[in-house]
DNA sequence: AGGATACCCTGACCGC
DNA sequence: TGCGGTCAGGGTATCC
């Protein structure tokens, strides 16, 4: 599912295809997703002209030029099964045939932005977990979905020092603490157990008992599995696909995440991947090697 | 107020 | 083959 990495890469790969275009106009096929479309969504997306693509968090923002200064940003959040497509206007299939090349199936295109020059850019989501928002750009800080949001773990005010102060006497588990968007924002299941894996912490233990080498560790192995996800065009689980629909996409070998049963990869280690759940969701760790 | 839990949703998978 | 049950999970609402 897209965390982090996989927006950022979603971001990257629709940059060139997006910026600087003119969006024709834009069709809903549902009244929402997760939460109903914002209001006249179509009308107001029409017209405008895609400025450079940013990324917060998990969510791709899309700033809109508009006529005056008053520009708007799309916000869109992939949420489990989302994809971000772009495809020349004439391949479009009938609604509810299996799409080959893509995998996909068109009964979940639920929004459709034609672009000028003949393009679209096709938002498909099985199970609707995600959504989209269309806020005055100029107060996008403000609103609640970005006003709690810790910092960003790429990011230059994510360290130790932070990891520290955000958990001093914090008695929930780490694993739970670290998914937290307060505390820090774009992190979820996969990358959390990777980062405890590498950096050989328990993810039971309470949060506040994260030593000051521990955080070094844990700070730099965040950021080193993010970066190599996002170098390696961010990792795929099922049915997720690249942004422009081909396949054969780059498959993230993980280390622990759903390799429950299989021997523990740090060299020298011996132990056994284990999964146990926290928070309502599995966590996959080593018991040998996680302390 | 922080922490825990339920819920949203569909497809994949499994056992019968 | 079909059917029911379970699982996946980010963000949000609601509970204690």
């Amino acid at each position: 599912m897209p965390e982090l990495p996989e927006v950022e890469t979603v971001r990257r790969g629709l940059a060139p295809h997006l910026e600087g275009r003119r969006i024709e106009s834009a069709r809903l096929n549902r009244p929402d997703l997760r939460f109903p479309f914002p209001p006249r969504f179509a009308e107001r997306l029409a017209g405008r002209t895609i400025l450079p693509l940013a990324r917060r968090a998990k969510y791709l923002l899309v700033p809109l030029g508009g006529d005056d200064m008053n520009g708007e940003t799309l916000v869109i959040h992939l949420g489990m099964s989302g994809r971000l497509l772009i495809e020349a206007r004439e391949s479009r299939d009938p609604l509810g045939e299996f799409h080959h090349e893509t995998g996909r199936l068109p009964q979940h295109d639920h929004v459709e932005i034609a672009l000028e020059g003949g393009k679209r850019i096709i938002f498909n989501d099985p199970r609707r977990f995600g959504f989209m928002l269309l806020e005055p750009s100029e107060t996008l800080d403000a609103h609640p979905t970005f006003a709690g949001l810790g910092v960003e773990p790429l990011g230059n005010a994510f360290s130790a020092d932070h990891l520290l102060a955000r958990f001093a006497g914090r008695r929930t588990p780490i694993k739970l603490a670290l998914l937290d968007q307060r505390h820090v924002a774009g992190l979820g299941n996969i990358y959390v157990c990777e980062a405890l894996h590498r950096a050989g912490i328990a993810p039971a233990r309470a949060a506040a008992t994260l030593t000051a080498s521990e955080a070094e560790r844990l700070a730099a192995e965040i950021r080193v599995v993010l970066e190599e996800a996002i170098a390696a065009g961010g990792s795929t689980l099922k049915d997720y696909r690249h942004e422009d629909g081909s396949l054969g996409y780059f498959q993230h070998a993980f280390r622990v995440y759903d390799r429950e049963g299989e021997p523990c990869p740090k060299p020298g280690c011996g132990g056994t991947i284990s999964r146990r759940v926290q928070g309502g969701r599995s966590t996959f760790f080593c018991e040998e090697c996680q302390r």
